[in-house]
Formats: structure tokens, sequence, C-alpha cells
DNA sequence: ATGGCTGTTATCCG
DNA sequence: CCGGATAACAGCCA
């Protein structure tokens, strides 16, 4: 559920709250978010150190840690579906769903996931394989252009794949495709140069735009949220809910275009749910 | 209430 | 090698 905006903006929520905030102690709950490093390994590379920057690349979160003996390190944690990352006081209960848990020399840093498709782990090699960040140089029209040549693949699916452009996720692929007036079933290979040019764009467009709509947003990041789609993380204040306003063709299907009106269309690409209009985003 | 849906991705198989 | 299907898991919804 989280993508790469959503990330950003807990990222920069966490960033200054963990920043010299030594671990006393770490229990591991579910051992599997914890691969490849394993519970005993995450604990002997934690206990001691220090946070120091938290930062995010594609979908993942960067905790550098500073420890007193060795190098440094840094601990890569990823959400899945279902993960939140927040800080506690000790004193609060732990939450049932609770698969890692960070006592802090002040406070307590929990990382939550029900479904446990999420990581906490040590091993950067996770990083080793993703593609530019969509917001920052690498990712130009001539790298996307290369990645989506030769490729029969429907461009809807190519933009899942993390190194093409990190951090692009199922709801995000789609507004961009949208956004492109591309229609999702394209093969990849098939965009002519104007294509790519306004796909470029757009995954630029809705990134920003999605991390500047979460950066203004008062979140509750414990809370439960309430499926509101875009920052499952519940929110404290009094904005609008609902995904209706905010995407136009997530979870959209058989409303209106709310550019042209036509219904809009749900299909399923590489398993994953699908919307657009077939009138903006022709074949 | 049973079955189908869900924002991720590693892995398996043809 | 490529691409589609599946599994990992729990909760929510119709």
């Amino acid at each position: 559920m989280p993508e790469g905006p959503e990330v950003e903006v807990l990222v920069r929520h966490l960033a200054p709250l963990l920043r010299g905030r030594r671990i006393v102690s770490v229990e591991v709950r579910a051992p599997r978010v914890t691969r490849p490093t394993g519970a005993d390994g995450l604990a002997r590379g934690l206990v001691g150190a220090v946070f120091d920057h938290t930062t995010r690349r594609g979908k993942h979160l960067c905790f550098e840690l500073l420890r007193p003996d060795a190098a440094g390190g840094m601990l890569v944690g990823h959400l899945g579906m279902t993960g939140r990352m927040y800080l506690q006081p000790a004193t609060a209960g732990v939450p049932r769903h609770a698969v890692v848990v960070l006592e802090l020399d002040a406070g307590r840093m929990v990382f939550e996931d029900s479904r446990r498709f999420g990581r906490l782990h040590l091993d950067r090699a996770v990083l080793e394989g993703l593609g530019p960040e969509p917001l920052g140089d690498g990712f130009t029209v001539e790298f996307l252009s290369k990645r989506l040549r030769g490729c029969r693949q429907a461009v809807k699916v190519r933009l899942l794949d993390q190194s093409v452009a990190a951090g692009v996720g199922n709801i995000y692929a789609g507004e961009i495709l949208f956004l492109a007036r591309i229609a999702p079933e394209r093969p990849a290979g098939a965009l002519r140069p104007d294509d790519v040019s306004r796909l470029h764009a757009a995954v630029r467009e809705v990134l920003a735009s999605a991390i500047a709509t979460g950066a203004v947003l008062d979140l509750d990041f414990a809370g439960d949220g309430d499926r509101d789609g875009l920052f499952y993380f519940g929110r404290s204040g009094r904005e609008p809910s609902g995904s209706g306003e905010r995407f136009r063709v997530y979870d959209r299907a058989g409303l209106p275009c709310t550019e042209c009106g036509t219904a809009i269309r749900r299909i399923v690409l590489a398993g994953r749910a699908t919307g657009f209009c077939p009138r903006c985003q022709p074949d």
C-alpha cells in the first residue's frame, strides 16, 4: 500500500524524531520480516547503535546508524502492504501486530505489519537493483525510454518494476498513465517518443504532487487509518477523506472520468487492479 | 458468513 | 530470458 510518496512523508516525519536516539534493545516478534539478516543478527547489529540520518530509496526506508565501535551501518525497512513505523512512549502498550520493537533511550519505535509482507534488516543489497529516483536527476527521458525499449510487457506492469522508476506502485502507476493519456495495456516497447516523454513528465508530476499533498496533512502515523487510499496512515485533521477526490482512475471503476465523463473501466494486469478511461487513454 | 478483494514482491514455472 | 501465476498473510467488504 505505501508507495514512494507515502514512504517519503513517513521518512520526513521520523527523521527528526529518531536522530540521536540510541537503541537499547530489540524484540523481534515475527522473524520472517528480518530476512535475510535474521532476528539475532538484527539485534546484534542494532543494540547500542544510534540513529543518524533517515532517508528513502524507492519504497525503502534507510536508517543510517552510528555505532560507538565500528563504522556504523544501515537499517533498511520496507512497509510491504500493511506496514507502519512510528514512535510511542515506552509506557504505551505494544500493538497486537507489532513485528519488531526497538526500545530506545527515550521512547520506542514500533514496526507494525499485520500482513507481514514488510521487511526490516541490515542488508543493503536490496537497494542495488533499484532504478533511479523518479524525482532525481538520474530519471531522464532517455533512461525511461531505454528501460521500455523492446519490451512487450504492458506499460503499466513495466512501471511497477522498481528498476524502472523506484517507488512507483499500483495506485500511482494507474494515475500516471491517466495523466499521460496512455492505455495501461499498451506494450511498453510500442510507445512512441512523445508517449515516453509524456509518461516521464507524468511520473514526476504524480509523485511530486502526492508528496506535496501528504506533506501538509495532519497524519496519525500510528492510527488505524481509514483506508482512504493515499495516506493510509490515519488522519487526525478534518481534511476530506476518500480516494474519490484524489484519484482519477484508482478505485473508480464505473464512475465518470473527470475529464470526459466516460465510465472508468477496470482490468487486471499482472494480478493488479487497473483503472483507466477508455476514451482519454486510447489504445 | 463465505469468498473475494487489497496499496508488495520473491520465487516458481512454462 | 521473459512474463504470467503463485505464495507469503490478515482484514475488510459484499
